[in-house]
DNA sequence: ATTAGCACTTAAGAATTTGTAGTGCTAATT
DNA sequence: AATTAGCACTACAAATTCTTAAGTGCTAAT
């Protein structure tokens, strides 16, 4: 068990060392705690037998372990009050009417990566639930064509679509109209299905060059894998002094560089989860703190990347508050 | 004046650095150039007083300076064959009839990236010069609504529109076959022209809600500017030796994180122009080949970013080469 | 239970040493 | 006149040592 005034201790030790990002010695204490520094180090040697705490080398001062971290999370840091400097510009945001929820996002985790130095993610996905509202074909030749499919949620999705023979634009219309006929309402997750086992013997009925034209399709419909992606204020996380070294920096920027990083991380539950340096599949030394969104249908990710040491009442009480704005 | 033997020392030397990213000695050439090291150092110092080579200090080998790679890359090298083994995986992309350009180009990017170990850039924009094919808006609800807008060479733009006023589906198709039948063949950048002067007062006169509608269309018409920027093996330029340095990295990303900053070098022509160092206005450090093309009014640039010792005729051999693929 | 006191540890930085890869210059050689 | 051998010199780089400062743990006294 964990007494007080140690729980006071390891508190006063992380949010020191959250700032400062140096050991922090047991004489810096004294004042605080009221008590000579031995006292502390005696306490303090009991939170490292713990695992609370870790010392970098033997005459060193004590920095917080994983495990230390979690405790704070978990035990003694109370989800503050958001700061109303902080929450100015990300309210104007959300009470302007004519912003488009998606972008609404976008910009919150903009703001909110340059106001904690920290990076910020926004993976917007399309529900599988999605209903297509509307299938259009534009044709630009005789070659090409565009593939346009809106879904009732408001997603678009287009695509280019090369024919490997010319076809007519006859035949392509007589099969958008098909197409459009049966596949209207349906969820996006079973278009591909739906496609294969009653378009595809319907549009051979119809249409003369069906192969080519029931491929062109298909790989349009099953592509519905275009999420967007974006991520605000890489720099600051490299800017931070522990990564203060060419090979992490590297080592960072190359994890970040594949887009799909962030969905290595399997979700907990869904609210703000936090994933403390090897709880997260990404590396070692980030904390990334991530939350679902899902707004009629439309669904995404956001996620905050920071160093261990992250101020992690602030963060989380900023995605906390995105999520409830996207959630009203 | 340089002789020839200066010419070829200078090429030896360039050369050299670009493999080994060392100073080179003047013992080390020797045998290639068959005379002794003292001949060679008077023959280096005589490239140094011309500007062409640099010391890193009083009693280091010859390293090239910026003058010297320019006089490398305007006098010396010759534009090699494309090797054989670069232009397999290539060439199938762009045999591969099924694949629409745009997506060939960023293939063939990505395949350059990681061959060269260089990082590579594709910035398509669409050309001013399209024209405005089709005009398409889907409500999704009362409020929202989303406004595409297809062009003759099959760029598709949409956004979503957030209605600040219920407004009659009856009211909005009204509008949009309106904007239709006048918008139709138009190129992009007369769009908003005729939008404010044409448009809006005919507008004005048949629909109620007009200013509601209008200022929902015009956002959807003037942005855009969604210009499609992809980026391949950030990763690999920071790998290179020159830049084992936090601080160098950390540069170096910030510029790189700002989409834009492959705008900031104004092109000198149409082919593939070369900055070197501080040719470019990116990074004193970094060599930027940079290429323009323009195929049926989709236009893009396409960017190789390396360090100043780039393999300059490999580099400028394949870029040239993708740049040949897409005019034909 | 707390604390004063002291021996001990380690990293980090400064100073010193040593080795090495190179230079420039001069005088001799071709 | 161009080339080269020879040598004094330079500056970094890597290894070594020294010094300091900030911390610890332990013991014995309070």
């Amino acid at each position: 068990m964990i007494s007080e005034r140690q729980e006071r201790l390891l508190q006063l030790i992380i949010e020191d060392y959250i700032k400062t990002a140096r050991p922090i010695g047991s004489k810096s204490l004294c004042e605080i705690l009221d008590c000579s520094s031995a006292t502390i180090r005696n306490e303090m040697s009991y939170l490292e037998d713990m695992g609370l705490l870790e010392k970098t080398h033997t005459s060193s001062g004590r920095v917080p372990s994983e495990k230390g971290y979690r405790y704070y999370v978990d035990n003694i840091m109370k989800p503050r009050e958001i700061d109303s400097k902080d929450v100015m510009e990300l309210e104007t945001i959300f009470n302007n009417k004519s912003i488009v929820l998606s972008d609404a996002i976008s910009k919150s985790m903009e703001i909110i990566s340059s106001i904690t130095n920290y990076t910020a993610v926004v993976l917007g996905s399309t529900s599988r639930f999605n209903k297509v509202t509307k299938v259009e074909v534009v044709p630009i030749d005789e070659e090409n064509l565009i593939a346009i499919v809106i879904t009732d949620r408001g997603h678009v999705e287009h695509k280019n679509v090369k024919l490997e023979e010319k076809v007519s634009v006859a035949e392509i219309k007589q099969t958008v109209d098909l197409i459009n006929k049966l596949i209207v309402g349906v969820p996006i997750n079973e278009v591909s299905d739906l496609l294969e086992h009653e378009i595809k013997p319907i549009i051979g009925q119809y249409v003369k060059q069906h192969e080519v034209l029931y491929n062109a399709f298909y790989s349009a419909f099953t592509d519905f894998s275009d999420n967007n992606f974006k991520m605000n204020g890489t720099r600051n996380i490299l800017m931070q002094p522990e990564f203060n070294n060419a090979d992490k920096i590297r080592d960072i920027v190359s994890k970040f560089e594949d887009k799909e990083f962030i969905n290595s991380i399997k979700e907990e539950d869904n609210g703000v989860n936090i994933y403390i340096g090897s709880e997260n599949s990404v590396d070692d030394d980030l904390t990334i703190i991530k939350t679902k969104y899902n707004i009629n249908g439309e669904e995404g990710t956001l996620a905050l990347i920071g160093p261990k040491r992250m101020e992690y009442d602030r963060a989380i009480t900023l995605l906390n508050y995105i999520k409830q704005n996207i959630d009203n």
